[in-house]
DNA sequence: ATGGAAGTTGTTGGA
DNA sequence: ATCCAACAACTTCCA
């Protein structure tokens, strides 16, 4: 790295996860010695971890509850800094850097574009996500979900629906809060621009609470050592799961987890939820439970740091401390201990969408089903089966595992 | 300190 | 339709 004449501050957003953490601590040591200032803001956060941990002395909360009673005390969140008026342009900056010659960093049209996948030495990937980024689709995207005061005012998760499609039950803001596309803090003031003397739902399920979710991932997160890891992570139940490390030879498991991933576990409700996140790269936040409960505890007892890497792959929105944090929730290996409340992928689906809808897109080979064997094929008469131009084995695999028998 | 209550959002079967 | 208890590999918190 070069020190360039005209740089005499830089500033950047601080960030929590130990990779981060690394970097910046480099960065700065670099400045230092540069003899550049540094400025960091910690601003993508309502509340920054530190801040938490102080006020809870030096421990994490581990429980959402004891977490709220420690935000109540630090009071109403800091408001979004208003964007800067102007921005030097490309050529302001080859003037400010003094550089005549092309900036190579401008990209291969010297206008600063995003450039195209193929260009950074990737594949043409397989899939086309219809969540597109950027700061004004994300500005639009809450603008339309809160034309709807009723449906903000008395947001319940549990009462939105994971099979929902077209549009998603939840706001599908989370990819743009990850990447900053979207600020946390902004969406929390125009969240209590609607709340303003209205009755509103409340945490841990209101749209308020969603937010402190993750924030209370970054406090518990930032304060446990190996959080992304079973072994060494202080808070975490040590389970004897299969595939517990990356490289653990089990070619049953190995071939269970392929088939999570791929969406051929023969669950439809599974499979469904697997195949438009590898499509689409955001599921609802209940289908997440129900794939990771059933890679899990649930049904093929494989270590959740696997399912993690996966999310972590495919997730538009994978955010370090809200994914491992979900996994450990979900594997009841923190955080959540009622191991006996398990998501049945037949019975879970039916409450929100008896008719299979979603099934029918994301699994096209049952789309001609009957509704009664829709969670559960295998169970339909062969008359069924082929009437429905789908016979299962054959179309639609098997279910690979029993989900009434693990133990 | 120790026992009871609570813990984001389970399922089943019965009244 | 709605509520409730039972299921029963738990852990943390707090009075």
């Amino acid at each position: 790295m070069e020190r360039h004449p005209s740089v005499k501050t830089v500033s950047y957003e601080r960030d929590y996860d130990p990779y981060s953490i690394k970097r910046d601590k480099e960065l700065e040591d670099f400045f230092n010695e540069a003899d550049i200032n540094v400025r960091t803001f910690g601003t993508h956060v309502l509340y920054e971890p530190t801040q938490v941990l102080e006020k809870n002395g030096g421990v994490a909360p581990l429980t959402y509850q004891g977490f709220l009673k420690v935000v109540n005390k630090l009071g109403k969140p800091g408001f979004p800094i208003p964007p800067p008026t102007k921005l030097p342009g490309f050529f302001d900056l080859q003037k400010i850097l003094n550089c005549n010659e092309g900036i190579e960093f401008a990209g291969p049209n010297k206008t600063f574009d995003v450039p195209a996948i193929q260009e950074l030495g990737f594949e043409t990937p397989l899939y086309r996500s219809p969540h597109h980024g950027g700061e004004s689709v994300a500005l639009q995207m809450l603008d339309k979900y809160f034309l709807d005061k009723t449906k903000v005012l008395t947001f319940e998760k549990p009462n939105t629906s994971p099979a929902a499609f077209d549009p998603a039950s939840t706001t599908v803001l989370s990819p743009y809060v990850k990447y900053g596309c979207l600020s946390v803090r902004l969406f929390y003031q125009r969240l209590m621009d609607i709340y303003r003397n209205q009755s509103h739902s409340k945490p841990p399920v209101s749209l308020e609470g969603q937010l402190f979710w993750r924030e209370f991932y970054y406090t518990a997160g930032y304060a446990t050592p190996n959080f992304h890891r079973m072994e060494g992570n202080p808070i975490c139940l040590q389970t004897n799961w299969r595939l517990k490390e990356k490289d653990d030879v089990d070619e049953e498991a190995s071939k269970h987890l392929e088939a999570w991933r791929d969406g051929t576990t023969g669950f439809p409700w599974i499979d469904a939820i697997m195949n438009q996140l590898r499509q689409e790269g955001w599921i609802h936040h209940l289908a997440r439970h129900s794939v990771a409960c059933f890679l899990t505890r649930g049904d093929l007892y494989i270590s959740w740091e696997r399912g993690a890497e996966i999310f972590e792959y495919l997730l538009l929105d994978a955010d370090y401390f809200l994914n491992f944090g979900n996994w450990l929730w979900l594997s009841a290996s923190a955080f959540f201990h009622q191991y006996f409340r398990v998501y049945s992928p037949i019975a879970f689906p039916k409450k929100y969408d008896p008719e299979g809808n979603f099934v029918r897109k994301y699994v096209p080979q049952l789309s001609q089903f009957p509704k009664k064997y829709i969670y559960e094929p295998w169970k339909a008469p062969l008359e069924v089966q082929r009437k429905a131009n789908c016979i299962i084995g054959k179309d639609y695999p098997k279910p690979i595992v029993e989900h009434d028998v693990i133990v």
